[in-house]
DNA sequence: TGAATAGTGTCTGTGAGACAATATTAT
DNA sequence: ATAATATTGTCTCACAGACACTATTCA
């Protein structure tokens, strides 16, 4: 019988944009860590793109949901738990993989700094800087690529995903995710500032999100200046 | 040589929720027209969900890419060449197609009035009603028919493609897809409450757009009651 | 004490929403 | 004249942003 199902048809793979914040030792006693936005990503070890770095993802099993793909491919090399996703756009490009049409389902991931310090190989987590032209750094400790080093349209992808995530921190509680349980307003404030890259009044601020958050009765302490109350995301209504 | 490619994987169609706006002529010569929500629905004519009423779209070809396929199925029974199209979401559901593993990549489209009568047969524009209970109901001059009746899972993405067509046309230029080329404010705030089912004050409502239209020197006409000055879309900046 | 951060109070301008009033057409 | 729609003006309240001020800790 001749049907659809008989014919040559599309491959689909996963690609993931996961985001975690990392916050820079101070250098006084007196100063707060700095936070930098990094994104995950490893070195490929085949052809096409080998040697090129590379968003996690791979290809879809037939059987299998697209965040779980994930979650196997980003665990493969730690023990991740916990790693919010959520669907970012299905990238159809022709000629995207040199080897076949694959189309990819990528997504945006956020991952608290806890979290991203499991995983083994610390090189995989890249501060993400935006220069004036529109182009994307990406650098570590060890490390400082370009855009240009990405494989496949991944460097698409990030902008993408870095647009969205700007947007929806706006709206949303996403923020919540790149925090550990218990935070400072200024180190909510802290990564607001990181992704959107706008500054705000702290006391502005502080009306602004008041509503999306709950006060505990602890402080932080042993630095030299005025302790911070510790807040919890409130919980969605 | 075992590779990836050598195994089974999904199949890859497309689904596009296309709304349009239709105006019911009025009963009086003095009134306006009252505007209407419709969407495009066709019935199957084979295995699985024969019978039952769809959402256009079809399997993507391995050399196509997902606009070209859904305009190549919406345009089968008719000539439709303005559609504006944007990507919904990728539907991964395991037993969304009970053959096999479908994935749907869904548009959201968008029509104007005098495009969505180029189609012969009218039956296939319905009314989208919502509920109190969030449920849809869909009708038009021929037929009622309810989500129960839908093949798949397309009133789900029904559902989806209207959450962003309500969120999307609060701060984008979406709504003038729906609308021809002239209109007047009138019309304009018309769509904006069909669709977003909340109601404006006539001049609150032309201070929030005034910056997203161009006033003409004409005006519409021959109604029993004064003329209304007719506008188009001011570009994007 | 002083450097650094935490937290609060107040002013102003803008914009959304409510309300009121006027203008114009065909029958 | 009247029914119906078109269009403009004004008031108020909430809120975003700017600025100023006070509070608290450790070396």
């Amino acid at each position: 019988m001749n049907s659809i199902f008989d014919h040559e048809h599309p491959f689909v793979c996963t690609d993931a944009a996961v985001f975690t914040i990392r916050t820079d030792e101070p250098d006084s006693y007196r100063k707060l860590p700095e936070a930098r936005l990094r994104i995950l990503l490893y070195k490929r070890t085949a052809e096409p793109y080998n040697g090129r770095w590379c968003l996690p993802g791979g290809f879809l099993n037939i059987d299998e949901m697209p965040e779980d793909n994930i979650l196997r491919m980003i665990s493969k090399k730690s023990h991740i738990n916990r790693c919010w996703l959520e669907q970012l756009y299905t990238f159809c490009d022709l000629k995207r993989d040199p080897r076949a049409r694959v189309l990819s389902i990528a997504y945006l991931g956020l991952m608290s700094e806890a979290e991203s310090k499991k995983f083994d190989d610390k090189t995989v987590w890249f501060t993400v800087i935006l220069d004036d032209t529109g182009k994307f750094r990406f650098e570590n400790e060890d490390l400082a690529i370009t855009e240009n080093d990405l494989g496949f349209d991944h460097s698409n992808i990030i902008k993408v995903a870095l647009e969205r995530l700007r947007s929806k921190i706006q709206y949303t509680s996403a923020v919540f995710d790149l925090l550990p349980e218990e935070f400072t307003l200024t180190q909510l404030q802290n990564v607001y500032e990181t992704i959107t890259e706008k500054r705000d009044q702290a006391a502005n601020f502080r009306r602004k999100i008041k509503d999306l958050v709950i006060e505990t009765d602890r402080s932080t302490g042993d630095k030299g200046h005025r302790p911070a109350r510790l807040y919890t995301k409130k919980g969605d209504v």
